[in-house]
DNA sequence: CGATGTCATGACACCGGTGTCATAAAAATA
DNA sequence: TATTTTTATGACACCGGTGTCATGACATCG
């Protein structure tokens, strides 16, 4: 691998001259900036970065450390769909043109390795370091070394690391808005295992959104559709559903803490023979494409803006890396789309709604 | 962040020290083993890469360049399922343990980014190059500068730059052997279009296997299912499907180019009322899980061993970068097996064939 | 025409590790 | 005990860039 000092030679200069006419941090003349250009092509001379980072201090480097292209395969269950790898591909857009070069460290789903990444990170001397997790959590930072600029994706955790993350609270509120805004007053929340973040905050702004709309809070129209600690988990959601439905005036829309659930439930009401969107209206949450749009009829459901997300945090990162802006907002959310689809009906019985778009 | 004499000063010793008691390289007395170690855990300290790798001269970076993260989501046509993304798994599997860090440069499905990529990789130094393609095909690999240790998967070049990639042939040979062996005779091949690699691999496996078994190729029996210059291609599909059907003699099985043209064949012949596996059985290739274990019933089809693929693609960079070993196989083919589903029925009109396990 | 300023370039040290060689102390051997 | 060998350690240069400072050649100005 050919050197500046190779370059200088051929070109009859010394290597500071050559720095000078890559970096073009100082006047160089026209022709000795040819001989160099010439040189350079001749030897196929492509700098060293390691040599520039020991005087600079900037590797250039960016970690990510994230589970998203492991867990996409890992559970082989369920339609394949991987929105985990839109975070993936928001921080990877957002890196093209930036001049970092980002490395990725996937975690195999085993939150142990995360340790052992930084330390290669740091070894690395990434400039910058982004961790994204697999589904809204609470981490926890390893503070054993000083870590270079950190931001959170889809996770926060106790020492207020900056982060960002879905705006679970502001997408089922107006998802919920919206329902109510065609019509429904009795709308049902299914929610998901009650130790997820998310269903703290989508049954925050479930409620909100009909407080909101001056419809009092019914407590036989919250459930849990999931719960992780049961081992007949499928048959949760079906004792919800037929509480649901027995109820003296049932729903006229459940909306499903995410697309798995709203799945879930279409099975179910079809044994049922109770129709979609006929007979009951369904809503999701995550707008998992391998679900909401193979789904018949296609399912109205909140967009989960993984993409964005990602974009989003590798943003502010390179903000911070390249003005060292230590005033970062310690929590951005990013709120998604109501995706509306056919799976809900505009509901007449009380009131003209609006068409459904 | 503090460097070796920071430690060196903090221990007592000379920084040479240092770098003895972290590589082992040269005997060093306990007591001052433990005042090193000492003042390393104190310091958190961690050794530059940077400067290791100017005297070394080894990164310890390898670099991938694959469109696989990007490509999962841009097709938003069809179901995502993502087998691209196996190759990425397997590599960065079999690159978690061996003191080598992954850099992965996605290309955004545009293939001239990559010159600019490789560059961005010489100027880190990588000590190996992994250019995967989203499909097999033949790729040019710029030859501008001195390239690392390089290694293609999933694509060739025509410079013999050592390559793995998916034994079609042998997958198909290996399908239609077995469906010769459940009886089947009249077997048709609907093929994916023509200037595919993957097709002409297929076509003579199918080939091969129904000369080694003694039955004669019909022509009528292999025809294109697929045609990427046509604009109606699906029409072609339906014609071709058409003319299978009306053939005096019809087959009892078709294969297909890809799981994707089997979906579409399901389709069609449930319109026609041709029920599957009754009255005619389907074969795919691929293994696309979204589709091949969804479909109803499940398909019948061969699995494109993508991880693996990877996996294999790593481990001989890891060889070949560790023992510089220049009698690398320039082209190593990975076969996947059979994957036996419901879609094929046996055929017992011929022979009493094995029951498909 | 001499003084001052600008431009183009080079010499040299430094970034943080490690290979090479030297050396003092301890251990093994004669 | 004298000599050789081994062990533990340090001094120093080097890897390939770049920041700092110095310098010689011109151009500009009073």
């Amino acid at each position: 691998m050919p050197t500046i000092y190779d370059v200088a030679k051929l070109a009859g200069v010394s290597p500071k001259t050559v720095s000078r006419a890559l970096n073009a941090d100082a006047p160089v003349s026209v022709s000795t900036l040819k001989k160099v250009q010439d040189a350079i092509k001749t030897l196929g001379y492509v700098p060293s970065r390691a040599a520039q980072s020991m005087r600079s201090n900037k590797s250039g480097l960016v970690g990510l450390i994230t589970g998203a292209i492991s867990v996409s395969t890992s559970n082989s269950q369920g339609p394949a769909g991987l929105p985990d790898l839109y975070i993936v591909q928001g921080i990877q857009k957002a890196f093209l043109d930036s001049g970092y070069t980002l490395m990725i460290a996937d975690t195999g789903n085993e939150q142990t390795r995360i340790p052992g990444l930084i330390d290669t990170f740091i070894n690395h001397r990434v400039e910058g370091l982004i961790i994204a997790a697999e589904f809204m959590q609470r981490i926890r930072v390893p503070q054993t070394a000083k870590l270079p600029p950190t931001i959170l994706v889809n996770c926060f955790d106790e020492a207020d690391t900056p982060s960002v993350i879905p705006d679970d609270y502001e997408g089922e509120y107006k998802l919920v808005e919206r329902l109510i805004n065609v019509g429904h007053r009795r709308i049902a929340y299914l929610t998901l295992d009650q130790s997820l973040h998310a269903t703290a905050a989508r049954t925050l702004g479930y409620c909100d959104a009909l407080e909101a709309a001056g419809i009092a809070f019914d407590p036989d129209l919250l459930i849990a559709g999931e719960d992780i600690s049961v081992i007949d988990d499928e048959n949760q959601t079906a004792k919800a559903l037929e509480a649901l439905l027995a109820l003296p005036d049932p729903p006229t829309v459940i909306c499903c803490g995410n697309d798995k659930l709203a799945m879930r439930c279409y099975g179910m009401l079809r044994v049922r023979g109770v129709k979609i969107p006929g007979d009951m209206s369904i809503a999701g949450y995550d707008d998992y494409r391998s679900i909401s749009t193979m789904l018949f009829p296609p399912l109205t459901t909140v967009e989960l803006p993984y993409f964005r997300i990602g974009e989003t945090a590798a943003q502010t990162l390179i903000k911070k890396i390249r003005h060292s802006e230590s005033d970062l907002p310690t929590l951005q959310k990013v709120s998604g789309s109501t995706i509306w689809r056919s799976s809900v009906n505009a509901n007449n019985k009380n009131q003209n709604g609006e068409t459904p778009c």
